[in-house]
RNA sequence: GCGAGAGUGGCGGAACUGGUAGACGCACUAGACUUAGGAUCUAGCGGGCAACCGUGGGGGUUCGAAUCCCCCCUCUCGCACCA
């Protein structure tokens, strides 16, 4: 140990060690309990800088805390390597994505190496070696065997600049999610995988993941977006053949349909409209619908615009024939692409009857009488034939039953929810493992040729559509099946793909037999804390969801969920912004360890707030934490020969005054940073306790001996603070335990324990309160009576001044705590 | 519009089940040591001369409210014509 701190050195020092030693290697031991904590892996676009280290620190201190609590912790790191970013580098600078991702891994995995994170580095995967996503595209196989991958062509959203598809849950506000330009619509044929198969146990195991933040869960419930309701037909008038299907969630509002609305992309439309003149108005009225771009869709108070067709319906309840519209209020992926519409009940509905004239009719009693907006609360049933009277439940239930009974329509539930489009034209990412044969059609590529390698010889220029159309050797292969000639798919999978299962390999990173060895996964899974940020709350985050059912249902885990607990940390801001390369707001960790140390950084970004809150960068922050260190090192190495010769201090026997208090904090300070760390990430506080408690040591150590009896109650205050130190700042406190000449390496010294003994205080400080108002404060001895207490609390001087000349109505009394003299008048 | 969360000193934040509001840190002020100090140490630091007033605003419950209830305001995030 140096005289002074030198971070670089002690970093360097412990880091290799560590290295040497894999002190962080996990092993499964069913002896032991297990705790796996995983913080979402990084894309390797390039170098992590302070904004991305948060996460990491969050998860390290989890990890060495639950290993010094006797965990047989699995905490392992690796690369979401498939991706654009990848790509664009390859068109912008003519590198090729796999020596961009590997040199981008190279780097970062350095940097992490430096923050001391303390990952097991032999269970490190990356997602674009073929020994990874070969299973993934053995999974493909056995979904497509299932239904649950299949091909399809649809309208999808094509983000013009990717070139290339994109999933619901990756256009955000109309915009790509990478990106941010404008999305468009497109038809294509493309892949999906069936996670509308699994909406229900989706949304109903969100309610049992009690460990999961209460707003991701209710995003992921509104991006499900279930709802009851039933569907059932309108005749169309006059044309027995035709019928218009339409879904509702409020049955019980039929006697109010005074019209009904077709999506105005619905295939109906061209059965229904023979005049030419209409023909030609409703071509007009869909360009024009569908030359709307997102953001004037989404526009507040978009007037809803709407023709009418020449085609009336009929409401099977009442016979009534009732005008049908096209409008573009109505989407085509929801639902049947077709409404009832119900002005009375519902206020897009009355928006649209005003603005066209048409019929209102109320079918529930309004509490408040009529008020000149659509009434969607609760309420009796009126106009409205055999359901009057009943309540709204009542007739939802008696009109669905109504429905059933002449086969005109059933209760139906709906999502919002749709299939997961997983093609994407893009070159960087894994190969979908089918073939298109002339003559058997689409063919799944045969097991035992898994992987199928995606080709590193390819031209990546950028102009649009999958390089691997044009590499023969890949795109040109003999179908599967029957030999004969056949072609590839040149679509690659959504990188999210990659990203749902990737904590499962790293239970058996290098099993070559299945994507995860069956025992590692039943020791390891599921993850018992996941740490990432609130952007992936309905992305990555319902994806492995959903995967992880699947792969329970094929058998490869037993598992239903894959991560016990999340923890969505905030965000690093700075000067206003999210810290990120774009902004050109970013702090370089290589500036931080140079000029403070690793330790330093991770101290101040753990100290600065609670990790669910976002942080501010804050420069001078960071000096303070520099200073706490570099206090505690100067205290600890002055000390230092005086401390080494002093025997441990373990009881509280014998001790009185101020040493007495300093050991009953130390004991404190355990109990809170335990508490603190365990039961709610509160890092930030932790840590304000242990300089609370290195502030004490200091006074005392000035006060009084370093040495002797007195010195020891100082000598374990300072090695409880060093110990509690290692989950946040591991380097130097190895260095300084080192430096006291301890026997063990701190890396495995368990977890201090509090004793109650010393917590036990001999004297209570009592708050007097008259009238809930603090006027004075007294000292009792810890045994006494309540009374001896009021009479103590009603004798002081400051008190008596407020209790002059006054008639004291009652004394209430807290335990321990207080006493509130309460006065008359 | 719907849903979720949050408003506490000059700043980041404490106060966990209602019981001393402002822990801890930053910034700031004064002093000490020093050739010097942006190092270190010591002391102070919500407002007000004071009585008192203070946790976005207004009511309420309570002996006692940052904390519980009602109304309102502001901000952040998510969804956004989902029938």
């Amino acid at each position: 140990m140096e005289d002074k701190y030198y971070p670089q050195q002690v970093e360097e020092k412990w880091q290799r060690i560590w290295e040497e030693k894999k002190s962080f290697r996990a092993v499964e031991d069913s002896s032991r309990p297990k705790y796996y904590v995983l913080e979402m892996f990084p894309y390797p676009s390039g170098r992590i800088h302070m904004g991305h280290v948060r996460v990491y620190a969050i998860g390290d201190v989890i990890a060495r805390f639950k290993r010094m609590r006797g965990y047989n912790v699995l905490h392992p790191m690796g690369w979401d390597a498939f991706g654009l970013p990848a790509e664009n580098a390859a068109i912008d600078r003519g590198v090729h994505p796999a020596k961009w991702t590997m040199e981008n891994i190279a780097y970062m995995r350095d940097q992490l190496k430096k923050m001391g994170i303390s990952y097991d580095w032999d269970r490190e995967i990356a997602t674009c070696e073929p020994e990874y996503y070969r299973w993934e595209q053995l999974i493909f196989i056995r979904m497509l065997e299932r239904g649950l991958a299949y091909r399809k062509r649809a309208t999808v959203n094509w983000c013009p600049s990717c070139r290339t598809v994109l999933a619901n849950e990756q256009v955000e506000g109309g915009r790509c999610w990478r990106c941010e330009s404008e999305v468009a619509k497109r038809d294509i044929d493309g892949w999906f995988f069936k996670i509308t198969a699994y909406a229900d146990e989706l949304l109903e195991w969100c309610d049992r993941l009690t460990g999961w933040p209460e707003r991701v869960i209710t995003m992921q419930k509104n991006w499900i977006g279930r709802s009851e309701g039933a569907e059932f037909d309108l005749p169309v008038v006059g044309r027995p053949d035709l019928k218009v299907r339409v879904f509702t969630t409020r049955p019980d509002t039929v006697f109010g349909m005074t019209y009904a609305v077709l999506a105005p992309e619905h295939p109906l439309v061209d059965q229904l409209v023979s005049d030419p003149g209409q023909r030609a108005e409703v071509e007009r009225f869909r360009a024009e619908t569908l030359k709307q771009t997102e953001q004037e869709r989404t526009a507040e108070d978009r007037p809803k615009r709407g023709l009418r067709l020449s085609a009336r319906v009929t409401n099977p309840f009442n016979g009534a024939e009732i005008p049908l519209f096209i409008a573009d209020y109505v989407l085509m992926i929801y639902g049947t692409g077709a409404i009832m519409a119900v002005p009375g009940e519902d206020q897009r509905d009355w928006d649209f009857a005003k603005k066209q004239g048409l019929d209102i009719i109320e079918t529930v009693s309004r509490p408040g009488g009529w008020s000149g907006e659509a009434y969607a609360g609760d309420g009796v049933k009126i106009n409205s034939g055999f359901l009057n009277g009943l309540t709204v439940a009542d007739a939802k239930r008696r009109a669905i039953d109504w429905l059933a009974e002449r086969g005109l329509g059933e209760a139906k539930i709906n999502y919002r929810l749709r299939d997961w489009g997983i093609s994407r034209q893009r070159y960087w990412g894994a190969p979908i493992p089918v073939l298109y044969c002339d003559k058997c059609g689409m063919v799944p590529e045969k097991e035992e040729n898994l992987p199928v390698v995606l080709p590193r010889d390819v031209e990546i220029s950028g102009k649009g559509g999958s390089p691997l159309a044009d590499h023969p050797d890949f795109a040109n292969a003999s179908c599967p099946r029957c030999g004969g000639r056949a072609r590839r798919e040149t679509d690659t999978m959504d990188t999210f793909v990659e990203s749902s299962w990737y904590f499962l390999r790293y239970c058996s990173p290098r099993y070559d037999k299945s994507m995860v060895e069956r025992k590692a996964a039943d020791y390891w899974m599921p993850v018992d804390q996941y740490i990432g940020g609130i952007e992936h709350a309905v992305l990555h985050l319902l994806y492995a969801r959903f995967y992880a059912k699947v792969l329970r249902d094929l058998g490869i885990v037993t598992i239903d969920e894959p991560f016990k607990a999340l923890l969505s940390q905030g965000m690093v801001v700075k000067d206003g912004a999210k810290m990120s390369k774009s902004k050109g707001n970013v702090v370089s960790d290589d500036v931080i360890r140079e000029k403070y140390g690793a330790d330093t950084g991770r101290l101040f970004e753990l100290f600065a707030g609670p990790p669910e809150k976002d942080l501010d960068w804050n420069d001078q922050g960071v000096e303070g934490a520099y200073r706490f260190l570099t206090r505690l090192w100067r205290f600890t190495f002055h000390n230092r020969e005086a401390l080494i010769s002093t025997g441990p201090r373990v009881s509280s026997d014998g001790l009185s005054g101020n040493l007495r208090n300093l050991h009953r904090q130390t004991h404190r300070t355990i109990k809170k940073v335990t508490e603190d760390i365990e039961t709610r990430f509160h890092f930030n506080t932790a840590i304000a306790a242990v300089m609370e408690l290195f502030n004490a040591v200091f006074t005392a150590a000035q006060n009084g001996a370093v040495t002797g009896p007195d010195g020891s109650v100082i000598k374990q205050a300072l090695e409880t603070i060093i110990v509690l130190l290692y989950p946040f700042v591991p380097h130097a406190a190895s260095e300084l335990w080192e430096g006291l000449n301890e026997a063990t390496a701190l890396d495995n010294v368990p977890w201090p324990a509090y004793s109650e003994a010393a917590l036990e205080q001999e004297k209570l400080l009592i708050v007097v309160q008259v009238n809930g108002k603090v006027r004075g404060k007294i000292t009792v001895s810890a045994d006494s009576s309540g009374d001896s207490i009021e009479d103590a609390a009603l004798a002081d001087p400051k008190v008596k001044a407020f209790l002059a000349g006054k008639e004291i109505l009652r004394v209430v009394q807290v335990p321990r705590r207080l006493v509130n003299v309460v006065l008359k008048g």
